[in-house]
Order: C-alpha cells, then sequence, then structure tokens
DNA sequence: GTATCTGCAAACCCTTTGCAATAAG
DNA sequence: CTTATTGCAAAGGGTTTGCAGATAC
C-alpha cells in the first residue's frame, strides 16, 4: 500500500504542483496525530518540535489534502474547523459528548445502506456522508449538572 | 399546540429574560423563511421589510432560539453558519449537491435504529444527530464539469 | 425603578491573500 | 530558467462585545 506522502506526491505531480519540504514535514505531522485536530493546534506542536512552517502554508495546504483524499474536515465547532487524516482508516463516523467534548469513532453498515436509497429515490451519485451523534457520555449525564 | 412564539415566550420567562419587539419580529422572520438561511440572508430580507433590527440583535438571538428548541445548525458552507427552524416539524436530514448546492431533505428510520445501537454500545443518552449526504444530483453529475 | 436589551461601531479571531524572496523541477 | 511556493504581515469577513441610551416588567 502506498504510504501518504506517494499518494500526495503523485496528485501533486498530476496537477503540476511542487512537492515541497514544508508539506512534507505538514503531511507527517499530520498522520503522526492520532485524533481530531485544528490548524493551530497543529501549528503549535509543529513548532514545539522545531518543524517551522508557517500558519499560512498549514492554511494552503488543507484544502489540497482534502481533495487527494488523504485528510477530511470532522466538524465545525467554537468558531473553527477541526479535521482528521482518513487515509488508511476506513469511514466513520463521530458521537460527542456535548459536554465533555469526548469523542467515539463508529461505523455502522445501515448508514451505506441510506445511501443507497437516497442515490435511487433522488437520483444522486453519492460522495460522501457525514453523521454526527450529539449526547451525553455515562460521566456527564449523571452529573448535576 | 402552542405557536413557536408562545414557546419562546415562556423559554424566555423560565431564565428571567424579556420577551421584546425585536426578538418577536426575527422569530416570525425566521418561522416565514421555509428554507435554510443564514444570519445575513435573514438580516436583509428583514430590511426590505422594513422590519429592522441590528445583525447583533440577531446574532445574540440565535444560541436562545436553539436551546429553546426552536432552531437548529444546518452546516457550516462557506465561512458562514446555516440554519432552520425545527419547530413543528419532523427532524429530518440533508443530501447536498455538492456543486449546484440544492438541497433535498429526507428522513430514514434506520438512523433512530443507529441511536439505538450506539447509546447501547458506548451508554450516552442521545440527544440528536446530524446526518449530511453530499453527492452529485442528476443535472451535475452529467455535467462535462 | 432596575436589570435587561438594543443599535452602533469597534474588536475578535480564524482564514485568506498580496508581495517579494526562494526553490522545485 | 521558469513558475510554484514560502513567510510575513495585512486584509477579509463572519461573529462577538463594550457601551450608552432605551425599554420590559
Amino acid at each position: 500500500m502506498k504510504s501518504e506522502l506517494e499518494i500526495f506526491r503523485e496528485f501533486l505531480k498530476k496537477k503540476g504542483m511542487r512537492y515541497t519540504p514544508e508539506r512534507e514535514i505538514i503531511i507527517k505531522e499530520i498522520f503522526a496525530i492520532h485524533d481530531h485536530f485544528d490548524v493551530d493546534s497543529l501549528y503549535i506542536s509543529m513548532r514545539k518540535k522545531d518543524a517551522r512552517v508557517s500558519k499560512a502554508s498549514i492554511y494552503r495546504l488543507m484544502p489540497l489534502l482534502i481533495e487527494a483524499g488523504l485528510v477530511e474536515e470532522v466538524f465545525f465547532d467554537g468558531g473553527q474547523m477541526y479535521y482528521e487524516h482518513i487515509y488508511g482508516h476506513d469511514h466513520h463516523c463521530h458521537l460527542r459528548c456535548v459536554k465533555c467534548k469526548k469523542i467515539q469513532e463508529f461505523s455502522d453498515s445501515r448508514i451505506r445502506e441510506i445511501e443507497q436509497t437516497l442515490a435511487q429515490r433522488f437520483d444522486y451519485r453519492i460522495i460522501r456522508h457525514k453523521l454526527e451523534v450529539m449526547g451525553l457520555c455515562s460521566e456527564c449525564r449523571d452529573d448535576n449538572k
């Protein structure tokens, strides 16, 4: 299986774009984080490791990574977008505790079935889905506020 | 069945907050729009009707309407949040064409089943879900880009 | 009367962009 | 060499907030 770096290198070549050290270290950092992240926290964690790139370069890279199928927007919360790397994983959805913000990942084959129903009923070609389920986890549920 | 205005009036009373003409005309406008809206388009459509309130008042009202269960955030796109009024409707999800941005609403009982599975598996009390399906509608699918 | 609400304009904050220097191919 | 990319700092643009006057209750 190709690495995310190989995939991205080919993606760039096809678009006549360039593979730079900055792009490489950002991708490496993203794939080293096994969690949801936002641009600012990514930037800070890179600075701590002396892997210095500008925020602008990160912002400019994100849409490319999404287009290349390596990264996905997960949710928008508190004024900013959160991402995760998706290459090499099965697709999954998110169950979020609205109070402590903890996230459980899950997948369910019934979603694919729903997609098929929609494709027929509305005559769409389905590209992807995003199911966010919000609730209270066992710890937060029992709190008296 | 209580009207959205009655519901909101009671909600405010319970919180020691006030029912003002500004809040009333904003809610009336929101419930007159049977579509997804963002704050700016709501503001503009109110100005056209000489129903003048400041954008700040709309922004300040939105979280209250959400807390009162009258309105929901639908999706975040192009840098802004889109809402819809939900009181008096069955819950539904959205199928969006990524190209022409057209939206189809749908509901599917399998989502409730998925929620039940999640509630058991992770021991969560489920509050709500948001399923966005993205695809290409029949017109956009056939376009040569 | 008193505490909340309003409009205004400024502040905020995440994100995008113009520019000159740099570097990939 | 040519053209894309970088870092910086400034600009954008949606949203929030401080404040003084207005108003619900």
